[in-house]
DNA sequence: CATGAATGAGGTTTCATTCAT
DNA sequence: GATGAATGAAACCTCATTCAT
């Protein structure tokens, strides 16, 4: 049972503190290494440099997120399931709502503070995902209602549309994380989110 | 009618690729001067200091869409009317959208590279603004709804909503301007944001 | 008439001194600006970097040496009867030892201080020159001693040699500049060596 | 028969690369620590620091070529006798050449990459060895000329000379052992500078 | 024998800014 | 208007070495 060491944890708790306080490209090792009461000598022990300071406090739960998308994704859903009120669906939301509180502060981290880090690009991977998943089902959609079996592709308007809906839709989890402070809270604010999230794409979609 | 100096324009000119390739705070003054050919003593006769460089190459289009905005609502309009699809409103719509891509560059920066300038918060007020409204809105809608003369308040999911969908018409402008390069295409990928928007809304709002 | 700024001259100074002491890569650039009661800012105004600080100590210098022996190699004289006994050799001799005694201490910098700063090869180089020669006027020899007009190239012994005797001569240079403190001393040296340097040739050269 | 541990050995083969690759100075004990999969600490405990390091690797091979060396020296044979063409000389060179391959990695590594480890001056200690045994020849062939019996002394151009020779003599085994990677490549270039050296020395030092 | 955490000084470089001229 | 030398703090990072366990 490996105990991390008194330093370490120090050192994390600080640069937790310094890199939400100024953001990564302008909290300084120097003082992160000052406040934590350790040389950088320490700190360069622990961690390759500053990116992997800040990385260490975002890496693992950025995975576990990563790990229940891919998973949601991978499994042979036919697009124009997913992401319907079907409950396997709403269980993937709670899950990943579970992650993000768990490691809120991490996750605050990251989606607020990580330009110069090397993680800028998380919530961007998350919403091309989304994406993704909005063009296949338009496509779909578009497909059964053709009669003649012609190859149908995206318009640009369309396309737009898509990434917008994955943004926001990725941004609505942001939105929550950032503005209720515990998990109750962000329970009472994600429906309404939701209801307005799916009155759009149904607008916008056409009835069924 | 002020000529500006040759120097000034060219600064700016250099500074603002910079700033764009960069961010703000990556950009160096020295690199931008050195680009510009210009010596940094003269850049500093020309602007206070690297805030003011930045600011010099934003504070005016800002002005404007925050003119536009305030007239708007300093326009004695009554919430249950703003917002609908009275011409009026549109208008307002169209001037900003003309302003945003008569100064397209510059908003850009503003908007994606203006970490550490002091002009971060924008795109925030723009935001809070919009949420005031919504507020107004949703509160004007509950009263004529009571039938007790009682005061009423909003709920912390109303809140959160009101919040949200400004930020989400805040964030239309945002993304329409960083997605489509020209106004043309943007206006043809508008009415779909709008349209989905005002999905949203309706949805979340209830009947009427 | 530009006259070089009192600190750039003192770091200079300075800094050959550090450099001549410690070698490139030992010499500290903290230490170097704090003997030259400068800041290491004023530094890095004069030079982009180390290297930079180093080079320009012994650009110049090495340049001109290239010069003259690039002129020397450029003008069409046959390899046979280069490295002779001719007047001009001497001359060419003459001229190089002038232009080492005229900037000695950034000769002996780079003969002997220079690893690390991106000049090691400077010896090498003109080694390589040399070595070219050599083989030439070897090949030359070997031509004219064939009876049938069979091509002829250097065996393994024979490209060996011409590369040592060619890393000698640049070395009786290097010897010299490093061993007599004056020209005048160096002029007394230099016959002897060239005797032997003539000798050991002609020796394995074969007869006359 | 003492075993050398594993971990000496593992380190020992790894600092031989690290050093060969990047020199004495630029090279670092974390670096070949970590290659040897082996804590900063147990390095310690077999080497009392960096330069301990470099110095197992050379140590040993440097004292048998010394030894030689010195045995030969020691040996009271008449300058006048040593260095020509007497079997005993050849012997000597062929053990010393053996040695030198025998060892062949330690002494490139000594003879190249030593700048900073407190060997840079081997190759300069044979060399003055050399230089004493040429001064002395030199000495003995004045004094057989002289009539009277008056004390004589070298010259400063004769003292440069034999300073020359020696460095020439050592570095003939240098640049072999730098250009012919097995024994017997060498044995084939040696005979050529043998010739080489040995012509220069008559040259200058006149007939018979 | 070996670990591995910790030291602390030192390395080069970059930066926004100032100011006498 | 403009120059360009100079500031000085701060940045990230590396290193050989030590020592309690």
């Amino acid at each position: 049972m490996e105990r991390e060491s008194e330093t370490k944890l120090k050192l994390l708790r600080v640069a937790k503190e310094e890199f939400m306080e100024k953001g990564f490209h302008k909290a300084s090792l120097r003082n992160i290494c000052r406040k934590a009461g350790v040389t950088t000598g320490a700190m360069y022990f622990f961690f390759r440099d500053k990116a992997d300071l800040f990385g260490s406090l975002v890496r693992e739960p950025v995975a576990k997120i990563k790990t229940i998308v891919d998973d949601y994704f991978k499994g042979d859903i036919p697009p124009l399931y997913r992401g319907t009120d079907k409950p396997e669906n709403l269980v993937v939301s709670m899950k990943i709502l579970n992650t993000l509180y768990t490691y809120r502060d991490s996750f605050l981290l990251l989606l607020t503070k990580a330009e110069g880090s090397g993680y800028e690009k998380v919530k961007e991977d998350f919403t091309d995902q989304a994406d993704q998943h909005y063009r296949e089902v338009v496509l779909e959609r578009k497909k059964n209602k053709e009669v003649s079996g012609e190859t149908v592709g995206l318009s640009r308007g369309e396309e737009a549309l898509c990434r917008w809906i994955a943004r926001d839709q990725v941004d609505s989890f942001v939105y929550v994380l950032c503005n209720c402070e515990t998990m109750e809270e962000a329970r009472e604010c994600l429906p309404l989110l939701v209801t307005y999230l799916r009155g759009g794409w149904h607008t916008v979609m056409g009835g069924k």
